[in-house]
DNA sequence: ATTTTGTTTTTTATCTACAATAAACATTTT
DNA sequence: AAAATGTTTATTGTAGATAAAAAACAAAAT
């Protein structure tokens, strides 16, 4: 097949899940945009509710005759997109055990694994290279180079400096700018957090993220957005791989985050820095020791 | 046709280029190992050199008969590789007058202008996009985001940080280290340049790209040297657009470069630090000069 | 006149096939 | 035995085909 039908499968799901019972829906354009995708594919969705009785469409009208029951969904397996599925089944075999840095990778061997065509795992695996956790070799193989500890160094690095850059941009935000506002609800939701720690601590990582990808938005820049990405995507799986001491570490970064937030809205540059270098020397500390002991040290590619 | 053979042709070319009259040839691993490339490809070139009356080869014997001629070599169209080739008319575009900020980019109406499968631009434009000048819409086409004055302030912010980083790094490199060395080579071309300024200055570029890579190299950090690709590519096609004033531009880059390099040669942090920001200042308004005017305002093309 | 729906066209996402290239295996030569 | 050559197999790079999704166009309804 050329093509699954995943972006349809996971858009009906989402609307059929929202729908009210006898309520009028409104127009495909209108529908099309809270969905966010064309109207086509709109028109497919109420094409299908409409096949299965759920909804009685006529042109302009379109009313809701009952709920969906368990069986007019997709099975979650169809709604997953390709790219999705291929990143999920990517990461946990760079994550585990059996990738040694220094690996090939075969392109034809991970597509089959994953039940998929060449090319789409080829796509994968260029986008993916930005991470720097593989490289390709011109006409041949790709190389995993591997969730090392100079890896987490170098990334670290880059860190701090495009997070002092950040923080200190956030510091000369107008007061009226949305980004204060913002940053008072964050801080909210850490003392809610903190609240009931025990039973909670596991939702930080979500707050971590939203919490510095807010501070980056300041830097109003595209390569700085753009490595925040390789940030969050290492820390979600960091954060899903390695759970041994997450209470201790989530208490001591919220604790930090509320230093940190203190010292922008403050405004002071001076107390900004201090904060922020404080709070990545930490951040860094956890990911260096999270790093699979013996990475690295092996067959660091000659050729 | 599935794949063009330019990797063998330019391969070709070049061993061609070397051979020696009267000479024996070494073993098949040795060539491809010359030549960077596999034995199955070196023995593809010796059998056409054979064929071709250039060698006789007889298993081990592989002895020069003649030189090549001109009509030995394969014509250089056909030894640049894909990749190669839509880069170049990628960025000529991408540089032109009508490539307005805002603008959809067409994969099938690229690939036939190139006279290319999809597949290729598709996966160039996805590497490409790490450049910061094109966007994705997902399940949707790309948008050409620019070279606008945005992108150069946010390219120079990011190069300043780098670069700031990687000179003081450079700066605390053992004195035994090969970038000193490096470095008084490159001091040396910049003398050399100056005697005959005039014949000499459009030059500059290649030893501009080759000193400020020697700073980035000793950051020792994937994310800093990958994005020195960006800042290359950048001034690569900007210097071969705006060839306006480039004397003075060069005049002036020249003399900052030395200071700069005496700076690193003292290893004195504060002189290093001046010195860097004071070129990269002055980098960062000539890119600046060469924005097309206009653009960013999408709508009205001013005369 | 603008918005909505109906219909058609264009473009993207993905799969498959196949030549070029690399890599592995087998045989010969030193 | 080690290195080189000869031969076969595996993998990548690219083109082309096709369904899904988006976009454009046309007709109808407010």
């Amino acid at each position: 097949m050329a093509r699954q039908n995943t972006l349809f499968k996971e858009a009906y799901n989402r609307y059929a899940a929202r729908l009210k019972p006898d309520t009028e829906l409104p127009s495909e354009p209108e529908i099309a945009a809270e969905l966010g995708v064309s109207r086509s594919t709109a028109r497919s969705i109420l094409m299908r509710l409409n096949d299965a009785g759920i909804i009685l469409w006529n042109k302009r009208q379109k009313t809701v005759l009952r709920l969906p029951t368990e069986d007019d969904f997709f099975p979650k397996e169809e709604t997953d997109s390709l790219h999705d599925i291929i990143e999920r089944s990517f990461m946990t075999r760079i994550m585990s055990d059996e990738a040694q840095p220094g690996m090939q990778i075969n392109e034809l061997e991970l597509a089959r694994e994953i039940g998929t065509g060449t090319s789409v795992v080829r796509e994968f695996l260029i986008r993916f290279s930005r991470f720097g956790l593989i490289e390709k070799r011109p006409n041949s193989h790709w190389i995993l180079k591997g969730f090392t500890s100079e890896f987490a160094l170098e990334l670290a690095d880059v860190r701090e400096m495009f997070e002092l850059h950040s923080a200190a941009q956030f510091g000369r935000l107008p007061a009226t700018h949305h980004a204060w506002e913002d940053l008072k609800a964050i801080e909210r939701e850490h003392h809610a957090l903190l609240k009931d720690f025990d039973a909670h601590y596991r939702d930080f990582s979500r707050l971590d993220e939203k919490f510095h990808l807010l501070i980056h938005r300041a830097s109003n820049n595209r390569f700085i957005a753009d490595f925040y990405d390789v940030i969050a995507i290492v820390f979600h799986y960091h954060y899903q791989w390695n759970k041994a001491l997450a209470r201790e570490r989530n208490a001591r970064a919220v604790s930090e985050h509320l230093d940190y937030i203190e010292a922008l809205q403050s405004r002071d540059q001076q107390r900004i820095s201090a904060a922020c270098r404080q709070h990545l020397a930490s951040a860094r500390q956890t990911l260096l020791q999270s790093i699979p002991q013996g990475a690295g040290e092996v067959a660091g590619s000659a050729a």
